[in-house]
DNA sequence: CATAAATTGTTTAACTTCCAACATTGATGA
DNA sequence: TCATCAATGTTGGAAGTTAAACAATTTATG
């Protein structure tokens, strides 16, 4: 054996290192093994992170944020779905208040695929970051503590900062959803949530169907007139006439 | 036709901000025109250099962000110099403000692995990501316009957030070293260097020698009895007068 | 409004990649 | 030594992609 699996696989990352795509084709003829060693190769490395799939090769990953890049593994095409829905509600200079979280991140992506001159307020390291690759965009960050493991910011500061901005949108996501409302797992992050709701005109909340009928320790949202839920499948009869008594327009991706 | 040209390749480039990578087939598919259309428009986009094609498909092209990546990479011994000595000088307890910048990052790294208990206002997303790997650590965001070309936060509302804390210690980078003071390559970030000295009882301000005796657009900072300037190398003799009688403090790592 | 030019869609055939099944090789250890 | 197992190579058909030619459509322009 010329060359261990695992230095081969070593010399794969380091020539993409060199060149941002490879062809299954050439790094084989490179390595000079087969294409389906490198096809094989490539699968191991994808599953581990180290490298990016694409049709007929391979290309160096983006980013390797741990926490929130597993999670947003979960669930891509119900989110994708959905923010699609939620990007037509949204219209040119509108003023939002984007939450944190995975869902709204995909939110944020589509919006800074697909619209312009919006200006965006979050508390959420990522949701600036992919709004911010559009320079037609006006990303206002929020003060407070900020909290690695989530890439959230939160504390007093942020709900003091909230109430000198009004917002045409909120777009929130939520960890369940139930009649009482939505609600986030984390109380500081929840209680953003609920500023922001109460300093926008309207709310969107986007919930797949995994936080359906599930309640999460902070619930920061009542439905009313004034809400929009977004998600991927049909609810169940008793939440669904609740939400119709309240007013809340339903979307389903 | 329901979408020019030249708004559908640039829709195709804002695609690309929200994924890494597109095949022909998806993409023709969410602009409904046909796969030869899509694949026309990135032999287009590929000469102009605005996407890399692959087989099958498209993916990002590198450049558009490496600004920080790449300017991290170079002198990283003397800026890890730098840090370390700094670091010296911060005690237990400090109440820290942090500017942005590739030598300041090396400094947050260091605070975070040598230090616990500090709290660190910061308007530098790299920064305050440093350093919440320390749980230990309070790390406070600024608020205000988000830049993500730099990732750094600046604008009226961080200056105005700035005025309502105090600090013990300011620690700056700087693009110029001159008798006149520190400066800036931005006029944003130098406007909130200045403040975050003023609200600090003393500034640590960090400057590699390929800084000395060089002048950017923005002087923010001028030397007096409450700054430390740390570099990593003698300074011409009339710079060195000129701190001394500033009664500037000088630290040579 | 008619013509030319540019743009886009359709079709077909050649080519490339993918996947799964099976064969081969080489290292390990009883 | 032989059996075993992991890694790799080989093969063929299915599926996907490309490129070129031509048709259809839209836009520009006199």
């Amino acid at each position: 054996m010329r060359q261990s699996k695992s230095e081969r696989q070593a010399r794969i990352v380091a020539e993409l290192r060199a060149a941002p795509a490879l062809r299954v084709y050439d790094l084989a003829h490179r390595l000079t093994v087969s294409t389906e060693t490198v096809r094989r190769d490539f699968t191991e490395l994808e599953e581990r992170g180290l490298i990016n799939r694409t049709y007929g090769g391979a290309m160096r990953p983006i980013s390797l944020e741990p926490a929130i890049a597993e999670r947003e593994q979960l669930l891509v095409e119900e989110r994708e779905r959905m923010a699609s829905c939620a990007v037509q509600l949204i219209k040119e200079n509108d003023i939002l208040m984007v939450g944190g979280g995975a869902t709204t991140l995909h939110f944020a992506k589509r919006l800074a695929a697909e619209c312009n001159h919006l200006t965006i307020i979050t508390h959420a390291f990522s949701i600036a970051a992919a709004l911010a690759t559009n320079p037609l965009h006006k990303v206002l960050m929020l003060p407070g503590q900020y909290d690695g493991r989530e890439g959230l910011i939160y504390g007093p500061d942020t709900i003091d900062a909230l109430q000198r901005y009004r917002a045409s949108k909120a777009v929130l996501g939520a960890s369940g959803i139930t009649a009482e409302g939505a609600s986030d797992a984390g109380i500081g992050p929840g209680l953003i949530y609920g500023a922001m709701m109460r300093r926008s005109a309207e709310t969107l909340i986007l919930a797949d169907h995994s936080k359906i009928d599930r309640i999460s320790l902070s619930v920061y949202g009542e439905w009313s007139a004034h809400v929009t839920l977004v998600t991927d499948a049909q609810l169940p009869a008793g939440l669904q006439t609740h939400l119709t008594i309240a007013g809340t327009k339903l979307v389903i991706a």
